[in-house]
RNA sequence: GGGCCGGUAGCUCAGUUGGUUAGAGCACACCCUUGAUAAGGGUGGGGUCGAAAGUUCGAGUCUUUCUCGGCCCA
């Protein structure tokens, strides 16, 4: 054999991936293969599994958290679909809700147009369209990322059927009497004119007026305070004039102090918790004062007071009212209540009788209901109320604060508390509560934790109210009797009405004739039609209902959803009310939820720390496959970080992967063979050989493991590990003579190729759900078949590899090569030799462990000339390593003294 | 402000019911190779396990407090 006949590897799979340009290619064979479709057939009755995808909000570009959930998402459908099951994914969008409608609303202030004077149903139209633009744009962003799904069929929560859907599910509530009208204060905002969802609201400072006000004590039962004054604090003086009641605590200790300073409360007795009498009176400054009485909170039991606008016309009585919620944290140990305009208060309130009225209207403006305010919008009334107090000589103090109050995500403008009708589905009414914490008993969370926190949320939540004040989302289908106030409750009403949107749409609500929607049955003028919308929880929580439901490819309930870790108070949330609330139980089997991406060094992404890194600028410098891998090797069930210099390791990872490939594909020179694993002769195999399916049987056992739990970066780690350690730096390293210097008719060279092949297909289905393109350009080079990496199963690898005597014995020998390895490279340093083929080495070692050195080529092990095994009465092993004598053979490098036994 | 979750080498992660000198891969350094070559091999350095206190013969692991970060809520 000569030097030309050596058997160099030779690929067509190049070293560079060039993610970002190669990428595309493969999406386009995917299109034009319509891998979809060939998924589905593929699997044509097989056991389902259904991930049912959340729906983003079909607004503004994805970013990295939309990227993960999408990929992670993708991941696992891949992963079913390989082990055997029929995995179906439709994608969908969440498209009714106030951003678009804010979105709108800025085009028209753009261009000085007048929202109201615009048709609803003109406006509607507008939203439609803007989420349709934006569902394309997101296809193809999630399409680049390498998601595979049913992309031509998506579903959306505007579609007519959606819409439809959602008037039957809100019928079944309805008809159940768990849905009903309330009167309640709500988060208001006065600018978008509406309530506010939970998920519509973000806290930042806001500097708020401060005021202690005195409310003149009418009738006590304690003498002290008949004559004295309660003085409360508050951070929304707006409210004072829609005073009902003041609260206290009955454990607290209170004092009536005596103030002596000159003024207008020269004299006056004032009553406040003896907790915070100092604080009060640093705020309000008063330097003198002789402590009357102490008297615990219990006592001010039956104490009736007068409004501070008595004599402005307030006429009222003023209860004070027990209430645990009064702390003594800030103010005065007393808490004024304004039924309307405090959830505390309204309950408080409620509880003793006293009813909210409606005292702000949707602009912020003062109704009827408030003598002398009619008509001045709240956040301009604080000056007003404080002037009037000081008038009255009810005011000790005033001052400002700067604290954390609620604002419009939208607007950034602070919102309110107003009291409001209001349409709630009952947490208790119909067992709701109980129902939906035994379903998330029946229920798998991945990571487990997930469970406490949607149960804790579900224990305390609040009646769910699912009516908006908007236009942009599916009408509330509620029709109120003029006359007797009732709510119409029929199913052939609701049926009706489902029917007509699925032929054109809820947009009709607002522009058609009344009667259209009320049928034969009933008249139109005797019945007010509600023009309030559903909430968008309420639209997305259905979406089992007309996706899962509805569609014959799906299944009810969908095997898993997947979201991030925000959505256990939203989708999860909404979701399993709805369906808890409808069918008794869970719309899905399993619930997997993942943190948020998060920078580098733990920070959430902002625009103002400049830590953003975007979808698409990772797509343009790496490549999805890149993305994938730090998907895969994150542990989701924390906050996950990504920087470029994370990116940068991960790319590093990835190169190592393409390499092992690269020396499979070399070596086979791009053939590649699908071998019945059952039908290996074992016994013809090398011990190497037979110890590397070994390894590919373990590797498959916990491969199957991880994928069960969901545990993919331990997964990847896995696979990453013997990419590197057992085939890189062990098995290719070794057989690189074999394969290189043997001839091709050697047994132990065809057995190696034959483990090569194993390797490579494993290697291939093992990594192709995380590295999609990559382990397709790779199909793409060897398969006869000419179809999808994707469509393949997984490799059911036989029990016979395993071999645990024979891995005990390699644990030995490579614990051995790595003593070699220490004594060669004691040589390197002192550079006496270089390459561990110019080493001859000499192990020492004795008779009860040498047993295991025999049939072994220890020369071969460790990569050197030469490798002799000597007796020693020693209990170590120990290695001399000289330089080896003699000729180096041209081919195959290994120096000897006689030639080359293979190559003369 | 409250609830929940988390903080182990530069990075991604292991670390079983508390039990020897805390592990892996990547990255890094040095050396070798030049027939996986913008690759490959060998060797090595690197951690007061967020901080402090406590329980214990013994704490990365249990308790408390603090701190930083994230999500949710007010």
């Amino acid at each position: 054999m000569s030097k030309s006949q050596i058997n160099l590897p030779k690929t067509a799979f190049s070293m560079k991936a060039n993610l970002p340009t190669r990428e595309p290619e493969i999406l386009k064979f995917w299109e034009k293969i319509n891998l979809y479709q060939e998924l589905r057939n593929s699997r044509k009755g097989e056991e389902k599994f259904v991930l049912h995808d959340g729906p983003p909000y079909a607004n503004g570009n994805i970013h990295m958290g939309t990227a993960l959930n999408k990929i992670l998402k993708d991941i696992i459908v891949k992963f079913h679909q390989m082990a055997g099951k029929d995995s179906v994914y439709v994608p969908g969008w969440d498209c009714h809700g106030l951003p678009i409608e804010w979105k709108i609303e800025e085009q028209y202030k753009k261009n000085k147009k007048n929202k109201n004077e615009v048709p609803i149903v003109e406006f509607r139209e507008e939203c439609r369209a803007f989420a349709e633009k934006w569902i394309e744009i997101h296809k193809d962003q999630f399409k680049r990322l390498g998601v595979v799904g049913d992309w031509e069929n998506y579903y959306s929560t505007m579609s007519y059927d959606a819409e439809a859907q959602i008037v039957r599910e809100l019928g079944k509530f309805l008809k159940e009497g768990s849905l009903y009208r309330g009167f309640k204060p709500v988060l208001w905002s006065t600018v978008e004119k509406t309530a506010l969802a939970d998920a519509e609201v973000e806290y930042q400072d806001h500097k708020s007026d401060t005021i202690y006000v005195s409310f003149p004590v009418k009738s006590s039962k304690i003498n002290e305070i008949s004559n004295s004054d309660i003085v409360i604090w508050t951070t929304t003086p707006w409210t004072i004039p829609a005073n009902k009641a003041l609260a206290y605590n009955e454990s607290l200790d209170y004092l009536v102090i005596k103030i002596l300073d000159k003024g207008e409360y020269n004299n006056r007795r004032i009553v406040v918790a003896e907790a915070l009498l100092e604080s009060v009176i640093k705020d309000c400054k008063i330097q003198n004062f002789e402590n009357l009485k102490k008297f615990k909170g219990k006592d001010l039991k039956g104490t009736i007071c007068k409004h501070p606008f008595l004599n402005l016309g307030y006429d009222l009585e003023i209860p004070m009212l027990e209430a645990r919620f009064v702390t003594t944290e800030q103010g005065t140990g007393i808490v004024h209540c304004a039924p309307s305009h405090g959830p505390d208060d309204f309950n408080l309130c409620l509880n003793n009788g006293i009813k909210a009225i409606e005292t702000v209207d949707g602009d912020g403006k003062y109704t009827e209901n408030v003598a002398l305010f009619e008509g001045i919008h709240i956040f301009k009334a604080n000056p007003v109320v404080i002037e009037k107090l000081k008038q009255q000589k009810n005011l000790l103090s005033n001052g400002e604060l700067i604290h954390s109050y609620p604002h419009s995500w939208r607007s950034k403008a602070p919102l309110v508390h107003r009291a409001t009708p209001q349409w709630f589905i009952s947490m208790e009414s119909h067992k709701l509560r109980e129902k939906a914490l035994k379903a998330i008993d029946e229920t798998t969370f991945y990571p487990n934790k997930g469970k406490e926190r949607l149960k804790s949320m579900i224990e305390t939540r609040p009646d769910w109210c699912v009516s908006r004040q908007r236009v942009w989302g599916v009408p509330l289908p509620i029709f109120i009797n003029k006359k007797t106030n009732e709510i119409l409750v029929d199913d052939a009403v609701f049926e009706n009405i489902a029917r007509i949107y699925e032929k054109e749409g809820s947009d009709c609500w607002f522009s058609d004739d009344t009667q259209k929607f009320l049928g034969k049955k009933y008249k139109a003028e005797d019945y007010e039609k509600l023009s309030d919308i559903v909430e968008v929880w309420f639209d997305s929580g259905s979406t089992h209902s007309f996706v899962l439901e509805k569609r014959k490819d799906l299944k009810w309930p969908a095997s898993m959803y997947l979201e991030g870790s925000d959505q256990h108070r939203g989708w999860f949330h909404s979701s399993l009310l709805e369906s808890c609330g409808t069918r008794g139980k869970a719309p899905f089997e399993s619930i997997l939820s993942h943190g948020f991406v998060v920078d580098g060094k733990g920070l959430k992404m902002s625009k103002s720390l400049g830590n953003v890194i975007a979808p698409e600028d990772i797509l343009k410098k790496y490549g999805a496959d890149i993305l994938r891998i730090w998907v895969a090797s994150s542990n989701y069930a924390e906050d996950l970080r990504i920087d470029y210099s994370i990116l940068d390791q991960h790319s590093e990872s990835y190169r190592k992967i393409r390499n092992t490939f690269r020396y499979l594909l070399g070596n086979l020179n791009d053939s590649y063979n699908d071998f019945n694993l059952e039908e290996i002769n074992l016994s013809e195999l090398p011990e190497l050989e037979q110890l590397m399916l070994h390894k590919i049987y373990c590797l498959n056992s916990s491969f199957k493991r991880y994928f069960g739990n969901y545990d993919f970066h331990n997964l990847y780690k896995e696979l990453l590990n013997f990419c590197t350690v057992d085939l890189s730096a062990f098995y290719f390293d070794i057989r690189k003579d074999t394969l290189y210097c043997d001839p091709l008719s050697s047994q132990k060279r065809k057995s190696t190729l034959l483990v090569l092949n194993i390797i490579l297909q494993c290697l291939l289905k093992w990594f192709a759900p995380i590295l999609s393109f990559t382990t397709e350009e790779i199909y793409q080079l060897i398969s006869k078949k000419k179809n999808s990496i994707h469509l393949e199963n997984f490799l059911e690898v036989p029990k016979k590899f395993e071999n645990l005597e024979l891995n005990e014995k390699w644990l030995k020998l490579i614990k051995i090569r790595d003593v070699c390895n220490l004594s060669i490279e004691e040589k390197r340093a002192s550079k006496e030799i270089g390459s561990s083929l110019e080493a001859a080495i000499t192990i020492k070692i004795n008779k009860q462990k040498i047993k295991i050195l025999e049939g072994i080529d220890l020369a071969e092990l460790c990569i050197t000339s030469l490798a002799e095994i000597k007796f020693h009465d020693i209990e170590e092993i120990e290695v001399q390593t000289i330089k080896a004598q003699g000729n180096k053979c041209p081919v195959c490098w290994k120096i000897s003294e006689e030639p080359c036994q293979r190559h003369g």
